[in-house]
RNA sequence: GGAGGAGUGGCCGAGCGGCUGAAGGCGACGGUCUUGAAAACCGUUAGGCGAGCAAUCGUCUCGGGGGUUCGAAUCCCUCCUCCUCCGCCA
């Protein structure tokens, strides 16, 4: 969410912006919307004062003992002067009262509409995102390692899980429907060796290991930015108005929601393990083989909630992405970095580094991580404060960054591994959460 | 799921329907004192929205929403959360 003064002040900036996001808000109709809200405020305000005050005289004069009264009977006033006069005022109020009724009614519509369009404004990006239209714009920045050239023909993930017996669609599909899976034996530990991994990686950086709701208050995935444009690619559970949660980010940015922090405990940092739940509504034939784009995963997510500054939060926009690429580089397995480009980037982020993991399956590199950084984007919808050294209270700014996401980075590891008599070695880092085996063979 | 009890400022805790956005205490911050620190003493210490260049002013908020009343933290209704007892249970 944006600040509404910055919205009045830049209409021009504000709609430029959403366009190259090529998302579609009504700016104009919130300027509109927002002048009428403080008109009807200063109504309402001046005519509650008058309400405030003349009520606290009718107290004074129907009560014999307060100073008011008194006052009045020192002037040479009757009783029944007084009661008079505290008639007469009650009797103004007695007007004034609809009036405020009226406009109240006239208020809630306005503050409703206010409220709604202010969800729908998009977060300008950075200067340094490049302008695109979608995900086929965004620019490689670099490529880290070297892709495996194989001297026999390689299987893809799906093959090589079957045989193995690692991997079990089917039964998944079976149980679940489209885009699902189940994971067998070896399949099944390599998937958590993975996210043990990254998880024991991210404690030795200093972020702190939670385990949070995977099943959330709506207002805490409007809070997020991921509702209300985005509500059909989660799960509801209407019955109890919550929603299973695509991402750990989302409990874990909105923890501190309606808190304010002191400077002192700043930067949090946080990481979670978590399960995935994603509708992929709308990607209706689009990656149907495999793990790659599946309805629910597990993840390792790192979050970091930091001091109201640009700089700092590019600092740590920086560190988040290192931190990725460490697990990546820690597995062996070749990636490219991408900036993500206008068209591809979510309503609320400034800018997002995606990490492309090369698959040999796709002769393609797949994302496998994302790194965002918001500003107060998200604070801002969650009310997550602190208070600086002028003791000014002030929004926090957030990022986030996938630290490792499985099954889908079990594509690569798989097809990369490979070996021509049909096993997999075990990259090394896992070695230690596999038993120490150096290598997946049929069972 | 059944029966009771409770929700006040960073925390504890008072609060008769009016002068209470809220006593008192703790904590925190600033100051006096001290070589320094502690103690003691003095002072400061909610957030949102709106108006204003600003000082400042107005309004809303005592779990949420609604109602009674000229006036509600205080009365009524409802929802939520927490605690205790009973039942069920990973």
């Amino acid at each position: 969410m944006l600040d509404i003064k910055f919205i009045r002040e830049n209409v021009e900036a504000v709609k430029t912006a959403a366009a190259a996001k090529r998302l579609s808000c009504d700016v104009d109709r919130l300027v509109e919307v927002d002048a009428r809200r403080r008109e009807l405020q200063l109504e309402l305000d001046t005519l509650r004062s008058q309400v405030k005050e003349s009520g606290q005289l009718v107290g004074l004069l129907r009560n014999p003992k307060s100073p008011g009264y008194q006052r009045a009977i020192q002037e040479g006033k009757s009783e029944a002067e007084i009661k008079a006069r505290a008639d007469a005022v009650q009797n103004e109020l007695a007007e004034i009262k609809p009036k405020i009724k009226s406009l109240e009614e006239t208020e809630g519509p306005i503050l409703q509409e206010f409220d709604e369009l202010m969800l729908t404004i998009p977060q300008p990006a950075d200067p340094e995102v490049p302008i695109g239209k979608d995900e086929t714009q965004n620019v490689e920045l670099r490529k880290v390692g070297e892709v495996r050239r194989f001297e026999f023909e390689p299987k893809d993930h799906v093959a090589l899980g079957a045989e193995l017996d690692i991997i079990d669609i089917e039964r998944g599909v079976k149980l679940s429907g489209s885009r699902n899976y189940t994971l067998k034996g070896d399949g099944a530990l390599l998937h958590q060796a993975v996210l043990r991994l990254a998880q024991d990686m991210m404690i030795q950086r200093g972020f702190v290991p939670m385990v949070v709701p995977v099943l959330v208050k709506e207002e805490v995935m409007y809070g997020t930015g991921y509702f209300p444009t985005g509500r059909d690619q989660a799960y509801l559970c209407e019955r109890d108005e919550k929603s299973l949660v695509g991402t750990a980010e989302v409990p874990l940015t909105a923890l501190h929601c309606d808190e304010i922090l002191s400077e002192a405990e700043l930067p949090i940092k946080y990481c979670a393990m978590s399960m995935c739940f994603r509708r992929e509504a709308g990607a209706a034939g689009k990656d149907t083989s495999g793990l790659y784009r599946i309805h629910l995963f597990e993840k390792v997510e790192q979050v970091i909630i930091c001091r109201n500054d640009v700089e700092e939060s590019k600092k740590f926009h920086a560190e988040i992405l290192k931190n990725a690429e460490d697990v990546v580089q820690a597995l062996g397995l070749p990636y490219r970095i991408v900036n993500v480009c206008t068209g591809d980037l979510g309503m609320g982020q400034v800018q997002k580094y995606d990490i492309e993991t090369w698959m040999p399956s796709r002769n393609a590199y797949g994302e496998t991580h994302s790194a965002s950084r918001f500003y107060e984007f998200q604070t801002r919808r969650l009310r997550l404060r602190y208070r600086d050294g002028a003791k000014t209270v002030r929004f926090c700014h957030t990022l986030n960054n996938t630290v490792i996401a499985s099954p889908r980075i079990l594509i690569p590891i798989l097809e990369l591994y490979q070996n021509r008599d049909g096993t997999v070695t075990i990259p090394e880092a896992l070695r230690p959460y596999m038993g120490g085996r150096e290598r997946i063979e049929k069972a």
